[in-house]
DNA sequence: GCTCCCGGTTCACGGCCACGAAACAGTGGG
DNA sequence: CCCACTGTTTCGTGGCCGTGAACCGGGAGC
């Protein structure tokens, strides 16, 4: 699981170092008369002392947020049948499973309606609607994974991060 | 220049709203006793009042400096109708897209209105106004996108960063 | 000053069509 | 048998786009 560290300043100034050399989210707890502070990067956060457990929390969480949407870089779906998206993850019947594998493929880009036909049913498809009706149900199956499937009308359907 | 606006929670919560929907970066000084804060983009930050002026400042020019780098994204039009800017992104129904090409194209300039209609309408503009109204079509597709399509009166129209 | 027009913006309406949801039936596997 | 999966139909809705009209600020001209 993602971690934040949380250090002190400007005594732990060196553990800090350390701790950007190596990416880590950080919190610095800004000692009360110490100058204010400027992140180097977006998984580093401040707060002034003294300060509220919960505040401390709030900005933690924050940077935890962060670090995992880092995470969520791409979906992958393994061979048998599993979307998995960071930490979430479904199991696919066969055909959302073949139906989605271009999705998968060009994350991000748009995916025509025809190849997606083609995907999902090798030997043509069954009917007029079918598609629709299936990208349907693959949409409802992707509810809170933080992928979204959006149409692009007329031109086929985008993979996406976003809820 | 890039501007940080500064609310005051929970007072003033419909102001960060309005603020959150335009992609202004925004500093909120949270009162003594309101629950902590969740920023919803990188360009929000908060603040536990109270708050020393020097810290206040020390944030907002954190924002500064991430709005700066925001500015010179460019924006990018795909052949699919995908238009991107920064991690942003819409799907443009066709007119819309051929529309914004010249003007994604010369980022930042004039496009004159003749050199729109041409590109909107390959054959013909279809009626008087249209021209203009798919324009203000196109500003709401744009809202909340850190893009502005601006008219410079009696020249024709520039895409640029900002609200 | 006043008026009038020009360039631009916004609204509401309606037609078209792509897409989406619900409901139901058939099928096959555990 | 039961349940998940899939095919099929029907109907609704919402996006897209053209159109007309109202509105509005700023000049140009009187």
């Amino acid at each position: 699981m993602t971690d934040v560290a949380v250090v002190r300043l400007p005594d732990e100034t060196r553990q800090l170092e350390e701790l950007r050399r190596r990416g880590v989210p950080r919190l610095a707890l800004v000692a009360p008369h110490a100058p204010p502070f400027t992140p180097v990067d977006l998984l580093e956060d401040w707060v002034r002392l003294p300060a509220a457990p919960a505040d401390i929390r709030a900005r933690v969480l924050t940077l935890v947020g962060r670090a995992v949407q880092d995470l969520h870089r791409r979906p992958e779906l393994s061979d048998d049948r599993l979307l998995r998206y960071g930490r979430w993850w479904v199991a696919l019947p066969p055909t959302d499973a073949r139906l989605i594998a271009p999705l998968v493929d060009r994350f991000g880009t748009v995916v025509g309606r025809g190849e997606l036909a083609k995907a999902g049913w090798p030997d043509g498809l069954p009917s007029r609607n079918s598609l629709d009706v299936q990208l349907g149900r693959l949409r409802r199956r992707l509810d809170g994974s933080g992928l979204t499937l959006r149409t692009v009308r007329s031109r086929g359907c985008v993979l996406a991060p976003g809820t």
